[in-house]
DNA sequence: CTGGGGAAGGGGCCC
DNA sequence: CGGGCCCCTTCCCCA
């Protein structure tokens, strides 16, 4: 069964800045303009000014309604650096010149445009399509390492069993030898994976990592505590 | 039924 | 850009 839904929550310092539409400008907040679900007209339209609006440099309101869609969705988003310079940080020299679409800096307008026409994937909407199923990914990097889960080019010379990638055929090539390289620090338990040594810790925890926001019971998995809410708590 | 272990999948990050 | 690793998650099985 595929195994989707297996994307990494952000805890780095690294993550990537696709949240919020605010970016911090001398003090003041820039919002990005943002786009509506319902978009259908020329992105001029689409990010017009209400007229209504008397924060024109600082905000840019769809004249459709709602904003909702991140900007770097948007097939067309160009024209907006022309039509409103003074929404987008970097209004003197000081300041740099951020891609709306992918966040990147740079130090000239120029410089930005440049990135938007010929490099930047968003914007340009270049999206690299599996052959194999319906996925698409932003870059190509991404979208090769997901035909190996197609192609499964790891394969175990001792029971032939196919693995995506060359660590998962070590771990598995573990099952095989026995080895366990990861062990308990509180028992005399080891694991073949470091996953499952850090799920087992949580038993040793008298305070589980998932707790039931209703009847505060923990769980030491979170699929334990999904039981639980299906299940019905009792509390709840 | 519940909790825990084993095995595995997949995206992101770092080098 | 690719490999290796990390982290999270899921499914299956068993006590």
């Amino acid at each position: 069964m595929p195994r989707s839904f297996l994307v990494k929550t952000h805890q780095s310092s690294r993550k990537p800045h696709y949240g919020g539409p605010k970016t911090q400008t001398e003090g003041k907040t820039v919002n990005r303009p943002q786009l509506c679900e319902a978009y259908s007209g020329s992105p001029v339209e689409a990010y017009k000014p209400a007229e209504s609006c008397t924060k024109v440099n600082l905000e840019i309101q769809c004249v459709t309604g709602d904003h909702r869609r991140r900007p770097s969705l948007h097939p067309q988003s160009l024209p907006l650096l022309a039509l409103f310079p003074a929404i987008l940080p970097g209004g003197s020299s000081q300041e740099s010149f951020e891609c709306l679409d992918c966040h990147k800096e740079y130090l000239s307008f120029s410089g930005r445009t440049k990135h938007k026409q010929l490099q930047c994937e968003w914007s340009s909407k270049k999206y690299f399509s599996c052959k194999y199923c319906e996925k698409e990914y932003i870059s190509l990097g991404a979208l090769k390492m997901h035909i190996r889960t197609h192609t499964l080019p790891c394969v175990c010379k001792l029971c032939g069993k196919a693995f995506s990638r060359p660590w998962l055929l070590q771990g598995h090539i573990r099952t095989h030898t026995g080895e366990k390289p990861f062990s308990c620090l509180h028992c005399s338990r080891a694991f073949a994976d470091r996953s499952n040594l850090r799920a087992h810790l949580q038993t040793h925890s008298e305070v589980k990592k998932y707790q039931c926001a209703s009847c505060f019971k923990t769980f030491s998995r979170i699929s334990l505590l999904a039981k639980h809410q299906e299940a019905g708590c009792p509390v709840s």
